[in-house]
Formats: C-alpha cells, structure tokens, sequence
DNA sequence: TAGTAAAATGAATACGTAAACAAAAATTTA
DNA sequence: TAAATTTTTGTTTACGTATTCATTTTACTA
C-alpha cells in the first residue's frame, strides 16, 4: 500500500505538504497542489484511516446493538440506521442481541474503537449500563430503556398499551388476553401497564388467564396461542406486545384454520412496514410520526457525537414520542 | 483513556512489558505479570485496537455489502454472517445496495480499513469487480457472481430454475408466467435461463407473454401480477423469480380474494426461513443444505483471510451449490 | 530597493502499540 | 566460583497520518 511518505518523495515535495493537500488544500500552492494530486493519482494513493482515527481520535463508526431480525421491526430500524449513518459518513458495525447476554457484546463493542453506540436490546436493570457509561462514548437507547435514563428514544408504551386496549373495549370486546415478552423490557412492561389499567377502569378483571408471558420466539408463540384458543372461555381478542408476535399469532390461526378477524382479534403494537405488506392488514398501534425510532435515535446520536466533537459539551436526549391507533382490518366489532 | 504507558509507568516497568503481557505472557516473570496486571486492572486499561491495527496491519473487521432486508434472503444471511464473523473475532460492517450504484458503497468500504470484503448486490458486469480487485483484500461474492468469476458461493441457479419449472409441469401446468428482477443479475438470468429451456423441452412457447422483469419492488410486482391476472389468458401458474417476489405476489393475490394454490399456483427460489414461518407454505426451491449462503461465504471469507495471513497464499473459492424443491402447499395439480 | 508582511513549505513530534535488538539479571554448568 | 546459558526486561524504532513550530520563499509597501 503506498502511503503519504510515498507520494511526498514521488511529487518532489514533503509528507506535510501531502497531509495539507489532503486537509487544507487552501494553504497549498495550486502549482504544488496540482503536482501533488497527480502523484496521488498515479500512485493509486489512499489516506489510510487507521492512521487517521490514531491521531485524530475519531473513528467514524458506530457500534449497533440490534434485536433479531426476524423481528420486523429491527428490519426496518436496521436499514434506517445503517443507510442515515452512511449518509453522514459513519460506519456501522452490526451486532445482534445474544439471548439479554449483553455483556458479551460489550466486549466486542469496546475492542473495537466506535464514536458511539447505538442500542436496542437493553433491559431495564441490565448491569451493561454501568459500564457502557465507564466508556465515556456517547451511547443512545432506542425502543427499550434503562431504569437509570440515559439517552433514549422510545415510543410512549404505556399510552400505546392504553389505546390498543381502549380500541378493543370500543369493539366490546371483554374478554382479552395479552400475550407480550418479559416485563424486564420496557417496552413489554409500559404495554402491560397501559393494558391493565384500562381494562381495570372498565372493571375487567386482569388474572393469570389474561396475561401470557413469551419468550418471542415463533415456538413459543406457537404453544401459548394454541392454549389460549383450546381453553373454554375462549377469549374473543388478543393484545399482542408487538407487531411481530402479532403476525406469528396470526399465521398460527390462519394455519389452523381459524379467521382473523371474525373468530378472534388481533391488534400489536409497532406499525412495523410489514404490517401493510401482509396479506391481512394488521390493526396496530405506533408512533405518529412517518419514521421509525432507529431513524429519530440515530440522528440524535450523530447529533451528540458532532456536539461533543465541536464543543466537548453534552446533554441528554429522553424522547418519548406519542402514539395513535392505525386501524386496520384484524380487528372487528362483536 | 489509559495507554500502556500508564500503564507501564503506574507499574514500574516498560511499555514493552506491558505489550508482552497481553501478547506473551509466557515470556514474562510471574512476579510483574500479576504486577502489570493489576497495574491494568486499577487504572481499567484497555488496549487501543486502533493503534494495534496500525501496527499489525489487520483490523479484525470485515465489510458486508448485503441486498435490502426487506427480502427475507437477506435477512437471514446477515444474521448468519454478523453472529458467525462475532465468533470468529470478526466485526461486520453493515452497507446495502443502493439501486445498483456500488461505486458509491465502494468509496466508502474502501475508506474504512477491511481485512476482507463480502457482498451479495453485485451486478453481473459490475465495473466496481475490477476496482475490488485493485484493492487486493480478500472479497468473496455470494448470491451473485460476476462474469469475471473470482471467489463465490451462489447456489445452482440454472438447476433452481429447471427444478421449478419441472415440478410446475408435472402438475400439469401448461400455462406458465415467469415474473423475476432484471436479467443483469446472474440469479435471475440462471433461473430464467433454466425456465426456457425446460418449458422448451415440452415444446412450451415461451413469449414476451410470459416473461415479466420488475425492478424487485413490492409496488412494481403489484402492478405487474395485476397485470397478468387481468389477461383473458391467464396463467395458472407463477414462477417468481424469489420467495421475496412470491410473497409480494401471494400477498397481493389474497388481498385481492383469489386462493392460492386454488386459484393459481405460485413456487419461489431460495427456501428463506419466512417461506414455512407464514401464513401460507410456500413452495420453493433451495440449496440442499441446511444452512445459507451467506453462511457458507462468510466462513470461505475468513477462511481465506487467515489463510492469507499465515501463509500469505491466496486460492479461489469457487462454489455451486445444488439445489432441490420444497414441496409446500402453494403448487398444486390441475 | 530595502524592509516588512504574508504565503508556502518542511522538520520534528505525537498518537498507542508491537517487535527487533540490546542489555541485564537469574540460572545452570563445569 | 567463574563461565556459559537462559530468562527477563528495557531501548529504540516503525506503522501512517496530522499538527506545531521554524524556515524559506513570495508579494507588498514606502
């Protein structure tokens, strides 16, 4: 690989002169410049950015942190992050949620040097926090949050949690089973609250029977939603914590022969893309604006990385954006 | 942050020994290994792996030039790539194709320093193959591959294509409509090669009737399947070019009330995860083994990463792998 | 045209690590 | 116990770039 020395000697002049051609091409003689730029040319030279994040301490790329992509909803945050990243001139080095074993990753992430981290598969008590924070690198939460804050973008889950239930109770439904993920993960927890505390204002009676906790896996998924459809009070509609265990609820009925809506409802929570791709149209619930959550942190991130590089200054970003009701066609009036 | 000659200093040795520490320990007194360790621990010391790959030349990263993940195909092959890279030490850094302009994704793979490249969205004339080649860094294909051959792992496309039209034909499908992406692709043009010259086989006339090219995008292939089941003709069965395409078309044939296979019979390429995860069961055709492309790249891929580190030696990976159907439930006898 | 200011260039150094080589300390051998 | 090994540690340099500071060249002013 030929370097900035190499090109310094072909052109006649000195490594400075190189770099400045480089970095401050004003201060450069365009005699010069020019006889520079046609050594570099020649020579197929290219700046090499190891060399450059040594000296400059900055590496222009980002670490992230994602849920699986089977998940449809990562797909999309996935894409959004990796192609606005790029638009500013940042890297993403992509790693997958190992099973909540964050630490492992950690180490990973830190081995190699990023600008930032960007994250979604945090839980609310997860002791990779602390150490994220040892780091000293501006680190963004999406979708899911830490107990301690942080920076974070998240949907409002609690009011998500309230609408879709409220939607379902508007379709007299009354007898509606939640079938979410660990109430470890903010998301499922705020969605559960939300859950629960409309259907106790409309004295509906939230036990054991209404409530199915999920690993998120298709399996999973599977076995509980084939017990809540065997049992005798036979729930007339189903909450699901996000639009992918929805969608895996309803290929499981439509398997089984069951119709969605006319034999049971269906609503999640996300809006994720896919959820208008279907062949049914999922009845959801996700945030107002056109973009996804990866798309708003993501630029919040960059933001802080420029502040902290222009002015060492930093403040905290806590987004909780709103949600509304996307009425679509898996849930029906009884 | 902490350097080794903190380090050092912090433990009364030289900056030599600390770097023996992390690299040979073997050849360093058990009296100031603990010494230098503890010297490490207390001021959390952590090794810059910016400085390390400087010095050594590699970066222990890789860059992935994927296909949009909107197709299931992908989806799957970069979790295999980014979880199977992770164990081997490797980070990926994540870029998708952008309308075909790899020139663009290349500045920017280029500028970040790799030990090797994988990419599935080349073109089948792709200028950037040449400029690939310049850079002299590993880079493996998958998916894809270029005429200029270099290393890849693709299934056999021409085989997938005969496969699917053969089992079409055997349920006695006579009427038959070929809808795929652009042929500059060696995907498409394999399987549609491989269409043609069964259907010619038995003596099927294979037109401008039959052969529909979109540009991949869920609204073209709308458009397009529209198109061909308005025709006073109509086929009775569609060979998609992808499970991605077949999903957009089944998708759109349910949304529009027509039963599959009933009505029509649809079979893809590629067996992705979501063909059996869905609602419907989609028959496809796909590589025998249990694994995926991406998979078997990424492992050929840093294969010849160490291989050209040890022994600075470099051989082709040239790969065809065979293919067979999945029978699944959207073909059917008529 | 001498003197001064401005522009252009170069020499030296720093970034944090690894490694070649040299030197010192500990161990073995005779 | 002195010489010869072996083990352990340190000094120095290289990796490729950016930057500070000093120096040279050019342009301008009176």
């Amino acid at each position: 690989m030929t370097s900035s020395k190499d090109v310094a000697s072909y052109a006649g002049v000195s490594q400075t002169t190189v770099s400045r051609v480089l970095n401050s091409p004003e201060k450069v003689n365009q005699k010069t410049l020019n006889k520079v730029k046609r050594a570099m040319e020649e020579l197929n030279y290219r700046p090499n950015s190891i060399a450059r994040s040594l000296v400059n301490k900055k590496t222009r790329s980002i670490a992230l942190l994602s849920g699986p992509l089977h998940n449809p909803f990562f797909v999309e945050t996935t894409t959004s992050i990796v192609n606005y990243a790029k638009a500013k001139g940042f890297n993403i080095n992509v790693h997958f949620e190992n099973f909540g074993d964050n630490m492992s990753i950690y180490e990973d992430v830190l081995n190699h040097q990023v600008d930032g981290i960007i994250l979604s598969s945090i839980l609310y008590e997860d002791p990779v926090y602390k150490e994220l924070q040892k780091l000293d690198i501006p680190f963004m939460m999406f979708n899911r949050k830490h107990r301690e804050k942080g920076n974070y973008v998240e949907m409002d889950n609690f009011q998500a949690g309230r609408l879709a239930t409220q939607h379902l109770i508007n379709l007299n439904h009354k007898n509606i089973v939640w079938l979410g993920g660990p109430l470890t993960m903010s998301t499922f927890k705020g969605r559960y609250d939300g859950f629960k505390q409309v259907s106790n204002e409309y004295g509906m009676d939230v036990n054991d029977n209404h409530i199915f906790i999920t690993d998120t896996s298709k399996q999973d998924i599977f076995e509980k939603t084939s017990h809540i459809m065997s049992r005798k009070h036979r729930p007339t509609a189903i909450f699901a914590g996000t639009d992918s265990i929805a969608i895996y609820v309803i290929d499981f009925l439509i398997q089984k022969g069951y119709r969605v809506p006319e034999d049971i409802s269906v609503i999640g929570v996300d809006n994720v893309e896919l959820s208008r791709h279907h062949s049914f149209q999922l009845t959801t619930v996700g945030i107002i604006d056109e973009t996804n959550l990866g798309q708003i942190a993501i630029e919040k991130l960059i933001d802080l990385i420029n502040l902290r590089e222009a002015y060492n200054t930093s403040e905290f970003v806590q987004e909780t954006v709103k949600t509304k009701l996307y009425n679509r066609s898996t849930t029906k009036l009884i």
